[in-house]
DNA sequence: TTTT
DNA sequence: TTTT
């Protein structure tokens, strides 16, 4: 077994893409937050980033509903990729591979805004079975 | 809702630390795997390599319990690190911060032996709320 | 392992009671929906509905934030209750003990009201370790 | 979403039966326990039975690998089914309908006799769209 | 690096 | 980068 299970709000638009094979594949990002007390009684608060990738029919619904801001639950298994850097160093990024997705309603009031050019990123996935 | 779940057997056995604060920390890597047939037929096989945390008393039963090699079900939740490499470069490392664990009964026959120095690793996890 | 989650709406207001150590306790019904195609193309939907039990704190926070149509996460352990009916008759009950909820923002609008009196429902949960 | 995930052991041999539509349905108990110290220091523990459902390849397979004593890994869905018992009273039966299923090396030492004729049973499940 |  |  290998599930990951989240429920946050997408920091970002799907981006849609197809591979070489025609095989859609959208990726996205999705914040899930902590809430407790410190022993001092002080709130904290902590955000972790999900990166998530999802594969074929399921890529194109993500395409098509799924906005910056929107909540959604999203199940699947949790995948590491190597990848290299512009220097050549080797890097890993650990992805959310979505095999189920339920939108829970979220804030979808104003236009959603795709967020682009990070620093550099991890290369497309590549076209795996699924 | 961060929610990670694996079965998997554990690829060396548990380091067992503690930090500045005396809480004590165990990390080890538990290997997951699938198997499926491709679409030509052929069988297919992909191993995933989980890093897992526990803290407290549950730090402890891993160190005491948990061998190289031994199958266990973890229950916890996947949170995203960032360190910086010898060179000075910001990396990231995914882990899953336990918070259940169940032993399935492994393969204990053997002594277990820890594999020791791999070429970089990210350093050991900082005291935080539990 | 005994785990149940759950994604789904309060059919009712929760009841909350107290054993006769002080516990509180608070009960309610979830219904989840799924929908899919037969084999006819035709749509089908189908819906559960989940007897949830929450002991405790959490059956507090149930009782004060909780109302009929809230949309709401659970996760749990599934366990079954043997009880008698008024003809002396065994009967089982199988409930979600509650562990985690979280309240995903649901349909607050209008005055919650409680189903009351149905024919013959099982007796209020006793006291039991948590 | 509605998700159950068990790990625990069979009660008894699955039953392998066909619907009118010669669609395979396997039917097997489940014991999960817990373990835990009572508020007095005393140990304490619980079993909690499960009765599981596998439909079309997964009850074949369940048929043909599960016996009574296994250790298994299940993930499904928890339904209830209403019957009527030999004085026409409404009974109520919640099962879990298995998607997923894992082998976890149990105690297939010693031939597996299955359990019969239990005093009233729910009947056998109907076919459903899977 | 594990296991089947 | 999201949300409450």
């Amino acid at each position: 077994m290998n599930k990951a299970m989240i429920i946050g709000n997408l920091g970002n638009d799907p981006e849609l893409r197809y591979t070489q094979n025609s095989t859609p594949v959208a990726t996205f990002s999705v914040a899930t937050s902590e809430r407790w007390k410190d022993s001092d009684g002080n709130k904290q608060e902590r955000t972790d980033w999900h990166r998530v990738v999802a594969w074929g029919k399921l890529a194109e619904v993500c395409g098509e509903h799924l906005n910056k801001g929107d909540k959604v639950f999203i199940e699947g298994k949790s995948q590491t990729r190597k990848w290299e850097d512009n220097d050549g160093n080797t890097r890993y990024t650990t992805e959310i591979i979505a095999r189920e997705l339920e939108m829970l309603g979220g804030n979808n009031s104003g236009a959603a805004t795709d967020n682009s050019s990070p620093d550099q990123e991890p290369p497309v996935p590549e076209d795996v079975p699924f």
